[in-house]
DNA sequence: GACAAATCTTTCCACTGGCAAGATTGAGGA
DNA sequence: TCCTCAATCTTGCCAGTGGAAAGATTTGTC
């Protein structure tokens, strides 16, 4: 069932990935508020500082999560994007759905994920793992004109538009604000729903005056 | 200076007030993640208890912040909103730049306020706050057209429209994916270019095919 | 002036993260 | 083969945290 490879007492064998899992799991269960680097381990069936040998202490753990959720954000646009209708629209509204798909499959991940700072050091995981997601958002936006992702300053703009319109949406409904069903986030029918309001709010456009 | 009154050892006089303003205070010193009730009563010379008779818990005490906060991001909505020129959309974006000082002036008030959860109740004074800051943007858009707030569902998805915009940028920008210089946010030249770049990407259109 | 309620303190407990030191295991070289 | 050594994990410890319980002090009210 698990990756884990070895049962033995000292040397878990996997104990950096079913520490993640772990973490993982914890996290949509208690939320990040009442996280608890202990109850990971004790989920594990580890003793309580087995993780800072891997993650060093806390914070690296909740980087390494981050790390973690980056990569399924981006396997959840790819995903999305691969089963739309095949025009650059249609795969870019794909991709802004599956950035919905995740944000309401993982609510407390994608805070997690969001809620860390940039950080200035472009050579960590972590980075690199935004850049990734990053760059397939811009991917979409570049092939609604066949141009290179990020040529000119104004197709910067038009990534950080669709950007900052997904990633606005997703956050105001996880708080609540927007009415869309939190029961079952995954079923067809609140997918539908969201995919629909997005499209709509998306091209919402009031001009000046 | 401060608007406490008394100074005697017991009965502090306006000791919720107090402990409000180093909570705030050392929110944005510490952050969220670090959040010490504890120190938070240090900080006023009481003892660690007894800030939960006025709040309860923890949580408590989180909420009456976030009560706090929905008043000044309506407060600063409003004052940027005054300085508008006198046309229903340059109000709009006023509000909107009000919204963008206040996350930057206070990134982690700003998280708290959203990273809390709506919740059901309608009579609590959390939900009374954030649906006063809700209200005076939906007024916003509404004097666009001259109608009343959310008069018809197409008027409350224009509300969405807006609301989501300005929420993601802020958010994405407050992360750091957004390069806007955060050094001195309440500086006039920070504010113009996040002005600039908030009026920009509000008018971005992009159309189907 | 006495009594009740509100406000604040003291004391205690379970829990948390991190450090230091030790135990166990696996890998590589003589 | 055996031995050393690094990697991995455990145990024991400590300061810090939030909350409950009980007591001390002040204010308000009759």
């Amino acid at each position: 069932m698990s990756g884990a490879t070895k049962a033995s007492s000292y040397h878990h064998g996997d104990l950096r990935r079913a520490i993640l899992d772990a973490g993982e799991a914890e996290l949509t269960e208690r939320g990040l508020a009442s996280f608890s680097l202990r109850r990971v381990a004790a989920r594990v069936g580890v003793s309580h500082t087995a993780p800072s040998h891997h993650f060093g202490d806390t914070a690296g753990m909740i980087a390494a999560l981050a790390e973690r959720g980056f990569g399924r954000l981006l396997a959840c646009m790819e995903a999305r994007q691969a089963s739309a209708a095949d025009t650059p629209y249609d795969r870019l509204m794909g991709s802004g759905m599956g950035y919905l798909d995740f944000a309401f499959a993982n609510p407390a991940l994608f805070r997690l994920v969001f809620g860390l700072p940039k950080g200035p050091s472009p050579n960590s995981d972590l980075h690199r793992a935004s850049e990734a997601a990053f760059m397939h958002l811009a991917g979409a936006v570049a092939n609604l004109y066949g141009s290179a992702p990020l040529a000119h300053p104004r197709a910067q703009e038009e990534v950080l538009a669709c950007w900052t319109r997904v990633h606005g949406l997703a956050e105001l409904a996880l708080s609540g604000y927007i009415p869309l069903r939190a029961d079952d986030p995954n079923s067809p029918e609140a997918r539908a729903e969201r995919d629909a309001l997005f499209r709509r709010l998306f091209e919402v456009h009031l001009l000046p005056r």
